[in-house]
Parts: structure tokens; sequence; C-alpha cells
DNA sequence: GCAAAAACACTAATATCATTAGTATTTTAT
DNA sequence: ATAAAATACTAATGATATTAGTGTTTTTGC
């Protein structure tokens, strides 16, 4: 019956989701949890700090639906099957999503850490298109800044039509992928 | 002496530049001006009303910078003056494109305005490149997610070597046109 | 110039949160 | 079974946004 750590970030994230990080609360979520508010510290240090482990459990979370989304897969299809799945995790949990970005300002060594997985996960289906090792950063930043600033930018539109969203998404790596290979095949 | 609302605007600007947004308050903001804080409200009606225009002036900056950038150029060199121009904003200005980033989401319909705006110049800068009225959309969802993600993700490294970010911008923007031109050249 | 109006600043008070201190109770571990 | 740890509580403090009400300065209309 008592609340635990994982109940509080449980419940901070889902608050997060459904009426955005701006509404997230110490008393929102102590409320939620039948709890007063000073009890939450006895399960975190501060406001911020939960806020960044809502933000480190959902980039977990989303790293290893891309892991996921990945398997079976190599070149521009298995880049484009973790874009899609990037971009479904958003459209499923944007206020997590909002979490994570405040989180690259407000973030800790742990972030960075976990920030490092995904990009690993990238750089290895990258490395699987045969592209050069040389090239491999370069390639890197495009793609995850295209990832990150298409899908920020789309959804709000796909919330109302997901899978076109999600098509135009695979349409638009399609022709980075396009360009990436004229520029950097050898 | 006596301050006015663009006293009031400018002020909160330069403290999200030089702090951080999450460091703007109607307190600080007050102090600095030397007033105290209720007198705030004789010019603005709340602090998130202050910080939609402290967005709203920074995106019309922002827009008028890109149209200079893009006089006298047509095609992809004024798509890649105009990319490198938003870059070169948001590191002048990392406090006031965060707080553009945050009316994103909590904007007005004149919010909106502006952005669409931006959209328009854009828009023009791709039909000077001879792409088909109907790709149009596509191109300017693709082109709008690369600058906003790319110069989002690399702009920490920016401060620190802004002319090598900028130029590995015009490289990521080289390898998007060159792939914009395989998949929609008539 | 002068009276009325508007703009602008102030103090005082209220509301909302986050956070700390200190204490009691329940669970866990030895 | 008892000591320790975990968890909950109440009460208090501090920071900030906001409102109400008031006085003073500046501007406007004549």
């Amino acid at each position: 019956m008592r609340v635990t750590k994982a109940d509080v970030i449980q419940t901070a994230s889902d608050m997060a989701d459904k009426n955005g990080l701006s509404n997230v609360s110490l008393k929102a979520v102590a409320e939620s949890l039948h709890i007063r508010t000073p009890s939450l510290y006895n399960h975190i240090d501060s406001l911020e700090s939960l806020l960044r482990e809502v933000a480190h459990k959902g980039m977990k979370a989303m790293n290893e639906r891309m892991v996921q989304a990945a398997i079976g897969k190599i070149g521009d299809t298995a880049i484009k099957g973790v874009g899609i799945e990037y971009l479904s995790y958003m459209i499923e949990h944007p206020g997590i999503y909002e979490t994570i970005q405040w989180a690259t300002w407000h973030g800790t060594e742990q972030t960075g850490e976990i920030f490092r997985n995904y990009l690993s996960l990238l750089k290895t289906l990258i490395l699987s298109c045969d592209f050069k090792q040389t090239d491999i950063d370069e390639i890197l930043n495009l793609l995850t800044g295209v990832l990150h600033g298409y899908t920020t930018l789309q959804l709000r539109y796909a919330f109302h039509k997901p899978e076109e969203v999600k098509a135009a998404l695979a349409d638009a790596l399609d022709t980075v992928l396009l360009g990436l290979h004229q520029k950097y095949d050898q």
C-alpha cells in the first residue's frame, strides 16, 4: 500500500503526458498518490531531480524500443525503423518527451550517458549502411538532428494523423538517406 | 527615466540569454529595472505573457535577419544562407531561442502567425530552387525539421566553436539538398 | 497654461508551491 | 523481539506570482 519511488516517477510521467510538463508539480503528484507533499521527499531529492528521473526512465524506455525496432534490420531500413519508433514513442508520450528535452538543458552526467547509448545505436546502424568510419559523426549529427527536429515540429499533427506523419517521416528519411548515399558512398 | 514595456521585454530577453529561461522571474526582472515586482503589471499581464512577448520579439528579429541573409541569393545558396543565419541567431541568443521553443507549446494565435512568416520565407526560397509547388510542403517540413533539430543539438558545441558548427550545418544542408534534388527535381 | 485622464510606481496582502525540521508509525532486518 | 530503516505526518519557512488599493508623475485635450 505504501508509495515507492517508482510510483512517484510513474505518476509524474503520466501527469506530464496527460497535462504537459508545466503542470507537473509536487503538490499534484502527491495528491494523485494520496499522500502529503512533504512525504515525497522520502523518495526524491527535489522537483528537479524527479523530472530528471522521469526523463532518464523515458530515455531508457525509448532506447529499448528503438533497439527492438532495429532487430532483424540493417542499413536504411534499420535507420528508418528506428526513426519511426522514435516518433511513435513521442506521440504516445509527449510529456515525457518534453521532459527529455528539458533534461538536455538541465541534465547531469547520467543524462549524457543515456543519450550516448542512443547515439551508439544509431552509429552501429550507420556503419551497417557501409558508410566510412570517418564520416560517421557528420552523418550522425544530421540524422539525430532530423529526427529531433522533424518529430518535434510535426508532433501537433501527429496526434490527429499518426500514420500519415509516420509515413511522411519515412519519406523524409528516404530523402536524407538519398543525400547521404550520394555524398558519402564509397 | 521611467520604465517602458519595451524595457521590460528587453530585460527579460537579456536575462534569458545570460542565465537561461528557467532563471527569468518577475522578481529578477523588477530588480534589474530597479522597480518593485508589482509595478511590472503596469506593463505586462503576467509572467507567461511576458515570456510570449520575448518569444515574439525574438521570432520577429530572427525572421528579419533571415530575410536580410536571403537578399541577393536564390536556390540552394539562399537556403543555406538562411540556415546559417538561423544558427547564428541561436548562438547569440540561446535564451531567447529557448523561449521561442517554450512558446511553440504555450503560444497564441499570434505566435502561429509569426511562425508562418518564417515558413513563408522558406517556401519562397524553396520555389526558387525550381521545386514543384506540390512538393513544397514535404520539402518545407524536412528543411524546418533539420534546421530546428540540427541547431538545437549542436548548440552546446556551437558556443565554443561557432565557425566550425556553422560550416558543419552548411555541409549538412548540402547533403539534404542533394537528396531533395535527387528526389524532387523535374 | 490647466484640468482631466492616463500611465506608472508604491505598499500591503493573498495564494501557491517547494522545501526543511522535527516527530510518529510502520516495516524490515538482525 | 528489538534495532534500524523507511515512510508518513504536521508545522513552519521562503520564494514567487498576483491582486487590491493608493499616490504621484506625465501626458492629453482644451
